[in-house]
DNA sequence: AATGAATGAGACTTCATTCAT
DNA sequence: TATGAATGAAGTCTCATTCAT
């Protein structure tokens, strides 16, 4: 469409691929692997139904591309832009929402994995496995950072602690989705970084303080009032 | 499945539709949705091909009925042994622990539900969707209780504490499976539950608060009856 | 239903035929045979399934019954009717009227004759076809007689005359139906009858032909008669 | 069929659609629709099953298409020939002819039509109903110049005298088909014009001065024999 | 490299008919 | 005689994939 003219033919060809991914990528997202034929994605792509194959072997083959391509972006944007920021809290909570948005948006492309992988034995060595340890190793980094510096709990095992956290956001972003409130996702994101940080130590004294204040109180209530007997 | 092999003709024939359910769970936890054939279903429960028709309209539905009986079956021997249980640790505990072997023995029933929900926003009223509903309800019983008696941390908003909760095993079942040591189940479970609780300091604030409340409800009504004098 | 407790067990065999018949009849003349299934007529009839192949050995013959049923009521009450007019254009009026009245309502039913009928060549000898001779006799026993009579055109081949009668009403009736305009009926009748019909002047001719048939018969009788002298 | 065997496989393709309907006539024409199935006409053709599938949507709308085809190919070569033919007789008496020679050849294809055409409601507005209305269109013409001229009786409503055209030989084809007696055709299509037709002035001239002869004849004969008594 | 018509295996489903009860 | 669940042959139709052009 707004290519150059000067492209090379690898350049053709990659861009070429480029656009049967996002074609697919865009009719998966909507109907899922099942619905979608090979048929629709090449007239999306503007290519004929056999060029599809030319770049990839088959349907399972595309649905693979494009959930890895997803995943690489993912992992892009989000490493590029933890190392802009300096603390973990900042970190964790930029990455919780990044991933959240991420995988709201096209949350049928990561449905599509059961329907591809016949068996869990064979995901153990695939390529999406080594996509998907990848784009977590990042987390993973923060997490080792951040439990050295005390900022996160380290009462929890790394992969427990990763498991929670993709875990709660996985689950937690088909009940938004559900409920379609944009505001949950903020306090979804708080939760679930509070939950991972380690409780500062005021908020946990200004409780204390409280509790004494009132038990004080109450005892000199006490006090007045029996006092009169 | 678990018929004995000395069930009369009518005892089957009454059966058949439980019988249909069992083997269709079985081959779709092994094959996914997609790869299992209504013809394999037959087959392995012992009808005609069309037998299956007369008693679910079509594939679809019959992944449905398999998902609702897994989810009744979840649901009702959950609820039953909760009963039993009198401390919220122990409620939670069982609980993470029960849905766990559950999941991962037929994580693919589970999986099946992409494949048969085409859009997120008709299933917001499905009976899947109740059923699901109705299940995690055990969870936030268990939790409000634990929340009033301090036993559970009242920080979280009880939807996100369920999500957090579930959120974690769907993601923390598929990484077991992988790894296939039985032990970091109990490792596992042990955090996630220890996450959900109240840290004991936290606990030892809710006693106080509690002793507190309890203080001025005393104070106010000594208050009350010393005015009278 | 409002059968009296006094029938006996063939009478009730045959008012259970004769209900199969009428609920197949109505089916059939709404959905076409093709599109009628023998589980639909078995619930309408108010018996099970294997009920009706106690009385019809299948779907073919049921139909075929449907429609011998409707060609004897339909000759019965023709032939009851027609001994009851006299003239020739009386009954030719009082047939077409009756026979277009009866296909209109029930046209489906004669349409299901092609779907039943493999081969012209069966067609010949069938017991259907006889019915459909039966029928039609009606018709050539009128226009025999109105020939001789002069009242219908001699000019035609008695089978032709009948194509002629019963196609034209067969076309027009399709014709009158798309249409549903009721005065067409009366137009189109008359019309029908006034082709079959001598007109005036020919009647007058037909006369003269018949009396010099008679004449040349009695001519021949005398010269038999005086030959012998 | 009229396709020569020396066809290049380019050519073959292009005459695809072609070939399939003629192969589709052939068997629907000897089976009827419902015996009549789609892999017999796909083997017939000489494509898979699949290819048919490509041309017509399903089994109705290829039979739809064969229809079409039909009533195409006999409004052409009708209107063809009509056009070279002068007197309203000669046309009126090939289009008989024309009609009933092909309806004859092919008269399960119309049979057809039953089965395909649900109600005769949706009918009324279909593609099938106007292909007819364009067929019968021919005769329509030839009717009206005919009144004009004198030479059709004008004593009948244009679509009477149509439905009566029409009707005779749908009904009469079966009768002929059922004897087959070729020599029939003639006698019938004879028939039937004549009566579609203006009766001449001479013919009842010549019917009166006949029977004038024949009374004049027997009177002789008559007086010849009494003469010897 | 690109096309897109053709393929054909195989899926789902229907329904006339049977037969144990 | 009546039932209706079960049958299974047969049918329609889809669609991932191929391959001649």
């Amino acid at each position: 469409m707004s290519m150059p003219k000067t492209k090379t033919r690898r350049e053709k060809v990659e861009h070429r691929e480029e656009t049967i991914i996002e074609a697919a990528r865009e009719i998966f997202n909507h109907r899922g692997y099942r619905k979608t034929t090979m048929a629709e994605i090449a007239k999306q792509s503007g290519v004929a139904d056999g060029t599809v194959y030319l770049y990839f072997k088959n349907k399972e083959d595309l649905a693979r591309a494009v959930i890895t391509d997803f995943y690489r972006r993912l992992t892009d944007s989000a490493q590029q832009r933890v190392d802009q920021l300096s603390t973990t809290k900042e970190r964790v909570t930029f990455l919780a929402r990044h991933h959240l948005s991420n995988v709201m948006a096209e949350f049928k492309i990561l449905e599509m994995l059961p329907a591809i992988n016949v068996n869990m034995e064979s995901y153990g060595g695939s390529a999406l496995f080594d996509l998907n340890k990848n784009y977590v190793a990042i987390f993973d980094r923060i997490a080792k950072d951040g439990m050295q510096s005390g900022a996160i709990k380290s009462s929890l095992t790394p992969w427990v602690l990763r498991d929670i956290f993709y875990g709660s956001m996985e689950y937690g972003s088909r009940t938004m989705l559900l409920k379609s409130r944009p505001e949950d996702i903020d306090d979804f994101v708080d939760q679930l970084v509070g939950m991972v940080m380690s409780s500062p130590k005021s908020a946990k004294a200004n409780l204390d303080a409280t509790i004494a204040d009132r038990l004080e109180l109450a005892a000199t209530r006490i006090e007045k009032a029996t006092a009169k007997l």
